[in-house]
DNA sequence: ATATACTGTGTATAAATTACACAGTAATTA
DNA sequence: TAATTACTGTGTAATTTATACACAGTATAT
């Protein structure tokens, strides 16, 4: 009694086994700008397309720890807040073969971490997230999916500073906000909402190279970022 | 170059594959009471466990497709709303295979769909979320992520209608909301709020059998419920 | 030195959420 | 059939939260 009638819970030797990717909106913030890694394929299907780095799930390895093996090796990043966004099955995605993936979004700062072309991969780039290209396979739905639901978590702030240099304005903590959400903020109820959750910590600092000498923040606990298993 | 050190975006032949499960949380509002779906084990490993009903994916099928299959062989149900939750990939989470499971949640009228115990199961039951026991695998985990999220997206009302009987009285609503979100509300601001959004038709009939002679309610447009495939 | 483009700050108004009490109805009971 | 019980249905005032908005100060650029 095989296939699609099972209802039992009984893993069996005969059972269908597939092949899972995983596919990173690894996401950055340069230039005022909400920016994401893309990678141009060199290799068929989608050859000379752009697309979400990604890759496969090996035996040993969980989802999570995939996903960091692809954005370490890729961009040198590592402890890095990564987020599942969704599973996507559909029988078809792939034109080649059927290929199950799990979509993860990661923060990072692109000031750390330059990005370098690696195997099957012709070129990289740092892409703002308003300017990205018709992508392979269905990378611009997982792209989308992905935003709203960084949009959707943007309350738990802690980890946007993820995004952010280790100090920073708090008109470079709005323009980041901004561009996540893609509305403009009144700047004074802003910073009056930043003041009341406790994250931020005045370093006294003064920017320079920049007009007005605005303060300098940092993050209260910088580095605490739990990573968890399933 | 094989397994984990892949960056790539290629999906080779000699790939790694793996067995994928979908398990579902299946919520019913039964005695005003919040209930999910168990069933008994039959076979090792688990033998006589509780636990979610669950299935393989196969090979012509995608996730949400396999979710409604295992869902309609147990329940008779069809056509109800089914969510995803997260995927678990921990390498060890099964003790003899390794699988990589995805979980859905699905709300359903128990009213309409009395459980019968299928293949591989020995018993079924509608079990009080609050009284669920140890659970066979990581299923109380998967319970506990699945409630989490049908808490978080409680605002999105309509889909809970899924619920309730076709006509259900305010309080009906109101204990339904409490049973998800664990706690007290209060009568004349859940049912302010509840008239704001347009939701509620006023059937003017009156349940009767019950002291106080409450009103019917029903769900404007009742029986839209998007499905979408991934 | 002057102009420019930014910083930093508080208050008044509007909107949303919360707290709260009493008269009415239908079953149950004595 | 009268009294009791356990529920229904309704609105307003108080609090909290979100929004709108203007001007003096500072570092850079000219």
């Amino acid at each position: 009694m095989p296939g699609q009638n099972h209802i039992d819970t009984k893993v069996e030797k005969s059972s269908y086994e597939c092949t899972i990717t995983v596919d990173c909106c690894i996401f950055g913030f340069q230039e005022g700008e909400l920016k994401v890694l893309l990678v141009k394929r060199a290799i068929a299907p989608f050859k000379a397309f752009w697309m979400l780095p990604g890759g496969i799930m090996s035996e040993n390895q969980s989802l999570e720890e995939a996903a960091n093996h692809i954005l370490f090796h890729l961009t040198d990043v590592h402890d890095v807040y990564i987020e599942q966004v969704k599973t996507y099955s559909q029988v078809n995605r792939h034109p080649v073969k059927r290929v199950v993936t799990v979509s993860f979004y990661a923060l990072t700062k692109p000031e750390n971490h330059p990005a370098i072309a690696k195997h099957y991969v012709s070129d990289v780039d740092w892409c703002p997230v308003n300017e990205v290209p018709t992508l392979g396979f269905d990378h611009n739905r997982l792209l989308e999916d992905a935003l709203l639901k960084l949009r959707t978590n943007l309350d738990q702030v802690l980890k946007i500073s993820e995004l952010l240099p280790e100090k920073f304005t708090l008109k470079e903590l709005q323009d980041l906000y901004e561009s996540i959400l893609d509305e403009t903020l009144d700047r004074r109820n802003f910073r009056k909402k930043m003041r009341q959750m406790d994250f931020l910590v005045n370093t006294k600092e003064k920017k320079s190279g920049v007009k007005g000498g605005p303060l300098l923040y940092t993050i209260r606990n910088y580095k605490n970022i739990p990573l968890d298993g399933n």
